[in-house]
DNA sequence: GTCGATGATTGAAACGTTTTAAACTTGGTT
DNA sequence: AACCAAGTTTAAAACGTTTCAATCATCGAC
C-alpha cells in the first residue's frame, strides 16, 4: 500500500502520476459519485502507491475553519476534569473533530498563552472551565465561540454546569442532619466561581468555617487538614470543595491519628472515582463529569455551525452519595 | 486594543491599513529590527486596532511543519498517563508548542482514526504508548517522528520507559520476602507489552497465578478481585499491573469482607497519588510520569529538529514503595 | 448531420502566510 | 556630479487545497 515517503506528496504528484488534473483528484476524495468509474479507480491506485495523505492545514486555509477545538481547564490531571475531557473527546471525534487539551493550572500567563495559540490555530471554539483571569472575556472580545464548563457565563456564551449551590447546601445539610453544629469548609481561592457557589449553599445550612488554599489538590488539602487540627474550637465536620482536597484531609488527619468519621466527618465534592477507594469510603456529591463534555462538546459544536444561535444554560443536578466518612458514630 | 471582529482580519488588511506591503508587516511581527522603528510603530498600531491574529494554517502550509505535537495513549483517565501527558504539556509549550491529547481506549478503529488525524494535520510528531494495534509501525511507515513512551521501540524509534522487568520483580519479590508462596498477578490484556514485561519480571522471583481482564482500569480490578475469590487454592499475595487494578481488587476485597493486609496482600503498579490515599494504603511500584513525559517529548522536539539523529533509548528505574498493603502480618 | 443535453474533466482563482531577490532611499565619498 | 554602501521597503512566488465556471466528450433525438 503505502510506502515511506520523505518528501511530502501533495495532490499534484497524484494528479500526475494518474494523469488527471488536480482538480478531479480532489474530488475523488471528497465526492467520489462526481467522477467516472474508470478514473476514480486509476486516482485512487495512485493514491495508494504514493501514500497521499492531504494537508489539513492547507484545506482549512482554503476553508477558514478549521477541524479543531480545544478544552481550557485549571488541572487536567484531576480526575473530574480528565473525564470531562474524556466525554468532550467522545462528542469531538464522533465529528471528525480533534481536541486539544490544556492544562493552565492557575497561571496567569500560561494561560493566555493558550488563548493566543488558540485564536492562531482558528480552533472551532474553546470548552473552558472559568479560571480567575478573565479568559471567559477575553474569547468573547475576539469572537471565538466557547462553552464554559463547569460555571455559568450569564447569557454571554452557552454554559454546562451543575447547580453548586444545591451542591454545597446538600453536603452541609447532611452534616447538619447528622447533628454536626461546627463545620469547616476547605476550599481553593475563592476568586474562583466554584468555591464561592458551594460556599453560598453550604452556608444556607450552617455557619462555616473557612478554610482557604491555594490549590485544589491533594496537597493543598492535606495542608488546610493540618491547619484544620491546629484551630482553637475543632469542627467536628469538614466539607470539602472537591476530592482532591477531602483526600488530602483526610491523610493530614490520619497522620495526626484523628479517626474519620468518629472524631471528624468528611464530605468531599465532585465523587471520582477514587473517591469510593478511599482509605475510608468517602461520602461526596457526584457530578455527571463524562456526560458533561459531552453535551458541552455538542453545544460548542453546534454553536460554531449555526450562526444564529442563543445561548443556552444547561444545568444538572448533583446527588448526594453518602459513603462511610460521614455516617454519624453509633 | 482590539476590537470585535467577525470578519477575519488579514495580514492584507493591516497592511493596508498602515500604508505599508504585506512583506513588512510580515517582519514586523517576525523580525522587528529589520524594520525603521516609525513604520514599526505604525505597523504595530495597526495591528492593535484590527485585532490582527495570525493564522497558523497559513504560517503551517508555508513552513511545511506545523507547530503541534500529538499524544495517544489508552486511558488518559487513568492518573499515571494525565501526569504523563501533563509532563509533556510543559515541555511543549516551553517551546511555544501544543500538544493533543488522546485515548484510543483500546478501540483499533479510533486509534486508527486519531493516527489519520495526526497525518492530516502534519503533527510535529507523536508522543505513543503502545497499544496492541500496530500504530508505531503505522507512524514508523508514514515517516512520522515518534517516541515510544512506556515501551521499548528496539531501535525502530526513540523510546522512553520504565524497567517493568524489574518492576515487575521487585513487587513479587517484596512479597517473596514477607513469605508468600501463592501469588497471583492480576493484570490487562497480556498482549500488551507492559503487561507481559512485568509478569516477566515477577515470574522470576515467584510462580504467578495469571488473572487477565480486559480492561486496565478500577473495573476491571473488581471484576478480577471477585474472580479471585471464587479460586479453588486462593493465593495469600496479588500483585496487579496497576494501580487502578489494584483499587478495584481492594474493593472487591473489601466488599467480600477479605481484609488486608491479614488475609491478602497487595501490590500495585505506577504509585498514583491516590495510591497513598486508599481505603488501606496502596504498597506499590513508582515511576516517574511527569518525568517520563517531559523527557519524551524533549526527544521528540529534538528528533524533529535534527535530521540526521541516532535513536535513544532511556530508561527509568523504578522504585518500591511500601505502605500497609503489603505489610506482613505481626 | 446538427443540436442540445448530460456528464466528466479541467483551469484558474483564492485562502494567508513567509521569503527572496530586486528596487528604492539616504547620505557620505570621490 | 556621479557613485556606492547600507538600510528599508516592495513585488512576486510558493505552500496544498477547494470550488466554480468553463470546456470537452458522448449520445440520443430531431
Amino acid at each position: 500500500m503505502t510506502t515511506k515517503e520523505q518528501g511530502r506528496v501533495s495532490i499534484k504528484d497524484v494528479a500526475e502520476r494518474a494523469g488527471v488534473s488536480i482538480g478531479t483528484v480532489s474530488n475523488v476524495v471528497n465526492r467520489p459519485d462526481r467522477v467516472a468509474a474508470s478514473t476514480r479507480d486509476r486516482v485512487q491506485a495512485a493514491i495508494d502507491a504514493l501514500g497521499y495523505v492531504r494537508s489539513e492545514s492547507a484545506r482549512h486555509l482554503r476553508a477558514g475553519r478549521s477541524r479543531m477545538i480545544a478544552m481550557l481547564a485549571l488541572d487536567m490531571t484531576n480526575p473530574f476534569f480528565a473525564d470531562v475531557a474524556h466525554g468532550a473527546e467522545e462528542a469531538a471525534t464522533a465529528d471528525g473533530l480533534g481536541v486539544m487539551l490544556c492544562s493552565s493550572g492557575q497561571d496567569a500567563e500560561v494561560e493566555s498563552l493558550y488563548l493566543s495559540l488558540f485564536a492562531e490555530q482558528r480552533v472551532r471554539g474553546v470548552l473552558i472551565a472559568p479560571t480567575a483571569a478573565g479568559s471567559v472575556e477575553v474569547l468573547a472580545r475576539q469572537g471565538i465561540p466557547h462553552v464554559v464548563v463547569d460555571g455559568n457565563a450569564r447569557g454571554a456564551a452557552c454554559s454546562v454546569s451543575v447547580d453548586d449551590v444545591v451542591g454545597g447546601e446538600l453536603a452541609a445539610r447532611h452534616l447538619v442532619e447528622a447533628g454536626h453544629r461546627r463545620i469547616a469548609y476547605v476550599t481553593g481561592p475563592l476568586d474562583l466561581p466554584q468555591c464561592r457557589d458551594r460556599r453560598i449553599g453550604a452556608s444556607e445550612a450552617a455557619e462555616l468555617v473557612v478554610l482557604e488554599t491555594p490549590t485544589m489538590d491533594v496537597a493543598g488539602g492535606r495542608d488546610a487538614g493540618s491547619r484544620l487540627l491546629g484551630l482553637p474550637d475543632r469542627p467536628t465536620a469538614v466539607f470539602c470543595a472537591n476530592d482532591l482536597l477531602a483526600l488530602g484531609v483526610l491523610q493530614a488527619l490520619f497522620a495526626a491519628g484523628v479517626r474519620v468519621p468518629d472524631d471528624l466527618a468528611l464530605v468531599g465534592y465532585d465523587d471520582i472515582e477514587f473517591a469510593a477507594a478511599a482509605a475510608v469510603p468517602l461520602t461526596s456529591v457526584r457530578r455527571p463529569a463524562r456526560r458533561l463534555g459531552r453535551t458541552a462538546a455538542d453545544l460548542l459544536l453546534r454553536e460554531s455551525d449555526d450562526s444564529a444561535h442563543r445561548h443556552e444554560h444547561i444545568v444538572y443536578q448533583p446527588e448526594l452519595v453518602v459513603r462511610r466518612s460521614s455516617l454519624a458514630q453509633p
